[in-house]
RNA sequence: GCGAGAGUGGCGGAAUUGGCAGACGCGCUGGAUUUAGGAUCCAGUGGGGCGACCCGUGGGGGUUCAAGUCCCCCCUCUCGCACCA
């Protein structure tokens, strides 16, 4: 009585078999296709909410191997970072060691999933084997003046114990612990992404296939800003002040000037002008206010005048300088003219402020005059009150004023990023060892290539000290050592790497994952790089998507690599929620996939995370809805069990029987039905957009009319004629269509079936174009755009005919009966609709 | 505030170029089979009305023979950015 699927032995069954199903031969037959998940951090355990990631990736890979592409789909671990290390301590035990329990059984969360990769090219960041490998990618970018250190305020995250990117800081708390934010001084060690601003940005038109979101999350980061920077000289002239500006056309409105509090300028300026007591009050209160609410700091403009005046080059006019909560000392100069009128913020420090400092309109709109401003105005139209340039179009002026102040060298135009540099350092255990070494003769010493790996060393306290030095900094078997230039006695840096850096080149070392001699094989990355398809989740749109771009183009530039964008197309898949929100431990809203393949099988879980709805957007996921998955699962299962004796016949014969045109209404109307089903499968599916979700449910379609068809089909019955070898055919394409979703269940109906080959060497198969449309339908007949009749009529009628049995038809008379035809309308193959009044 | 996306039955979600709104699935209702079933199969299932019909895709206008789809205004939600000069 196999009225279900018995899942618990075949899928075990299977898994053991396509042990090699997923090696990759890099030299084998088929254009290449790398399809990338992100690898995961070894975390322990993954909910059916990462599963979503592999599910579909591992669909992905089975169709295109289907599609007769020479697949690498390989796997492997970001396994340096902060939760080993906290585990450790927690647990008392070495980070390596919980690092490998949890890979071997998040590894068996795969293989539980059907989820297929090739393991032997396995990697895991954590390993001296590749982090020797990202320790040479750091000398690279140091020899290559991209890495370098340097003394300057940072992120420090005082839970943590270390300091953090400017990208891994979300609203001034740190984006893993959520703990505030606090400065610190200290010397740290940067990559030069900056010098990558302007290709970062303009190489995003290559990534055509990226989701727009992101691209737009990366140029919004990337910040570029085009502008001047204009010399205010102070009124008794030993000193200017620079300000930097998109918006030079309003500069004869410039009636102030304001200083970021915690500009260098700031304490000398208050002792020019006299006011050094209070000054350094007010200096004090807004560094206070910023360490303890950086957003309401946002919204007050408190200002405070410094006794100085600055000359206004345009208008010759003294203009008194403030110093301001407002003015952000990390972008442009820390220094800006204030411009009442056409800057909304200028406005309302104007506003804000006890001393009379007169608002100057400096453009009126096109069509208006100018008049009392209750807000600034921020458009674009004619100038006025700005001397010679008076009458014309601003934007017109504003090159205009630009070069007159370059004439009188003023002025500079500049390009502003908010892209800072990577600071890749962390006082941390768990992470790759910086490989350099400090020497009081020498300085700083890059370790020589040849001595790679600097090893982390495993006899180590490893709890984090607080004090902005690493652990590594206690063990001295690991701290002293000599100097590779000069002999003598030296000490190495003691600072980690960020974990980004490991995930920033991972995906050329799955090419040559035991290679000794060099980081990656150069030949064999260029031949199978950028990545065809890489697939994760959005939280990475900035951090390490922006990273891996910047090193290979670091790689590019230095000739070790000939393609400059990691990522040919990027898919973004949306998180699965329950009860509203994200799935994360920390919410406590997981499910665990264990449960439900014990329960209902892996193909029924995979099958339902990819009906769950359109994979780009965040679903609700629904204990209930995986039985309907599962129903349709054993609905495919008994429509061959019960019928299995006719494929008892060797499957050479089973294919190529049919004749279309002999077909009777039935047969043909299922065979239109197949025909129609390829095409929509392979479509929705391969069109790049991953939609699994419609490609089931038109898999469903096709089953439920085998259902009907097979039903009160009496040849079928009788096991003769075309009805049994439509059937098979029918039930052929449902379980290769199905596969990559399902695979476990359709590569056993598939062997079942008598097939020797594995079902994923099988190619798809192509739709009989010609039947792809049905030969009758139902024609809609409206009158005055509502639907009054329908008639099933034959395909290929002429628009007049159509009009002709549209008119013809007997409720219509009703509604045109004493009515006058105005128009008759006919969209073939849609409707007809009569305009009578 | 700016930018992007979204709003469709009780629920998840479908709907080339404007052309039968609600595919498919969940849930629900009825029936068949069964000792029984929370299994399976069949039928029904947007709302209103006995009915012919009427109303329905966040709200309001518009274009059109025809609007979920196009245009204008507004509301709500999600995400990103946010004193960036």
């Amino acid at each position: 009585m196999e009225d279900f699927y018995p899942f618990q032995d075949l899928e075990k069954k299977w898994q053991e078999r396509w042990g090699n199903l997923f090696r990759c031969d890099l030299d084998g037959a088929g254009e290449k296709y790398y399809c990338l998940m992100m690898f995961p951090y070894p975390s322990g355990n993954l909910h059916v909410g990462h599963g979503r990631n592999y599910i579909i990736g591992d669909a992905l890979a089975r169709i295109k191997m289907m599609e007769g592409y020479n697949i690498l789909a390989p796997m492997g671990w970001d396994s340096f970072g902060l939760p080993a290390e906290n585990a450790a301590i927690k647990n008392n035990i070495k980070p390596s060691r919980w690092t490998e329990d949890n890979i071997r059984n998040m590894k068996k969360q795969f293989y539980d999933w059907g989820v297929l990769y090739d393991w032997s090219r396995e990697i895991a960041s954590c390993q001296p084997d590749y982090y020797r490998w990202t320790q040479w990618l750091f000398l690279q970018l140091y020899e290559s003046g991209l890495a370098y250190q340097e003394k300057a305020s940072v992120n420090w995250c005082p839970s943590c114990k270390t300091v953090l990117a400017n990208e891994q800081v979300v609203n001034g708390s740190c984006e893993r612990c959520k703990n505030l934010i606090e400065s610190k001084k200290l010397k740290q060690w940067f990559f030069r992404i900056t010098a990558y601003a302007d290709k970062l940005l303009q190489d995003q038109e290559k990534l055509e296939k990226w989701p727009e979101r992101v691209l737009v999350m990366q140029s919004n980061w990337i910040g570029r800003s085009e502008g001047i920077e204009v010399t205010f000289p102070l009124e008794d002239g030993d000193r200017n002040l620079n300000c930097f500006t998109t918006r030079v056309d309003t500069i004869f409105g410039a009636t102030f000037i304001v200083i970021a509090a915690e500009h260098p300028l700031a304490s000398e300026l208050i002792k020019k002008g006299g006011e050094e007591r209070e000054g350094t009050l007010f200096i004090e209160h807004v560094r206070q206010i910023m360490l303890q609410e950086r957003e309401k700091v946002a919204f007050t403009k408190e200002g405070f005048f410094t006794g100085c005046y600055a000359i206004n080059p345009a208008t010759k006019k003294k203009i008194p300088v403030f110093l301001a909560s407002y003015v952000l000392m990390e972008y442009g100069t820390g220094v800006v003219m204030g411009v009442p009128a056409h800057d909304q913020r200028d406005f309302e420090f104007v506003e804000e402020s006890p001393l009379d400092i007169p608002v100057i309109q400096v453009i009126r709109e096109e069509g208006s005059e100018a008049g009392d401003l209750t807000e600034a105005y921020v458009g674009d139209g004619i100038m006025i009150n700005s001397g010679e340039f008076d009458g014309l179009q601003n934007r017109e002026a504003m090159e205009k004023i630009t070069d007159s102040l370059k004439e009188r060298g003023l002025a500079e135009r500049v390009v502003h990023y908010r892209l800072k540099d990577w600071l890749i350092s962390r006082q941390r255990y768990w992470g790759a060892p910086i490989p350099m070494i400090h020497c009081a003769a020498c300085g700083t010493v890059p370790v020589p290539e040849d001595q790679l790996p600097v090893l982390l060393p495993e006899d180590v306290d490893f709890i984090p000290r607080g004090d902005g030095k690493s652990p590594l900094a206690a063990s001295p078997g690991f701290l002293n050592t000599v100097c590779p230039r000069c002999g003598g006695k030296a000490q190495r840096d003691t600072d980690t790497m960020d974990t980004f850096v490991d995930s920033s080149w991972y995906f050329l070392r799955y090419l040559s994952p035991r290679d000794t001699e060099k980081a990656f094989d150069r030949e064999l990355v260029n031949r199978w790089l950028p990545v065809d398809q890489y697939i994760g989740g959005i939280e990475h749109a900035i951090l390490h998507l922006l990273y891996s771009r910047f090193i290979i183009k670091f790689l590019y530039d230095k000739g070790l690599v000939e393609f400059n964008e990691p990522f040919a197309n990027l898919f973004t898949q949306g998180m699965i929620t329950r009860n509203g929100v994200k799935m994360s431990k920390s919410a406590g809203n997981t499910v665990n996939p264990g449960g439900l393949i014990e329960k209902y099988g892996a193909d029924t879980v995979r099958l339902y995370t990819l009906f769950i709805g359109p994979p780009e957007k965040d679903a609700e996921w629904n204990d209930r809805s995986v039985e309907g998955a599962y129903r349709f699962i054993n609905r495919v299962w008994r429509l061959y069990f019960r019928h299995r004796d006719i494929f008892s016949e060797p499957p050479g014969t089973d294919e190529g029987k049919l004749d279309p045109p002999r077909m009777d209404k039935a047969q043909l109307n299922l065979y239109r039905k197949i025909q129609k089903t390829i095409f929509k499968v392979k479509h929705d599916i391969l069109d790049g957009s991953f939609h699994f979700n419609t490609a089931i449910s038109a898999l469903m379609e096709l089953t439920n009319e085998i259902y009907l068809f097979i039903e009160n089909n009496q040849d079928f019955e009788d096991r003769v004629g075309t009805s049994v070898e439509l059937f098979k055919y029918a039930l052929r394409n449902v379980i290769i269509l199905l596969a990559p979703m399902s695979p476990h269940l359709c590569e056993e109906i598939w062997e079942r079936m008598g097939h020797a080959e594995t079902i994923f060497s099988r190619r798809l198969p192509e739709a009989d174009e010609e039947y792809l449309e049905a030969d009758r339908y139902t024609l809609v007949i409206q009158v005055n755009g509502k639907i009054r009749s329908r008639e099933e009529i034959e395909q290929d009628l002429s628009d007049e005919e159509i009009k002709e049995i549209a008119l013809a038809n007997e409720r219509i008379a009703d509604f045109i009966q004493g009515k006058e035809i105005k128009k008759v309308i006919v969209v073939p193959g849609r409707l007809v609709n009569i305009v009578a009044v």
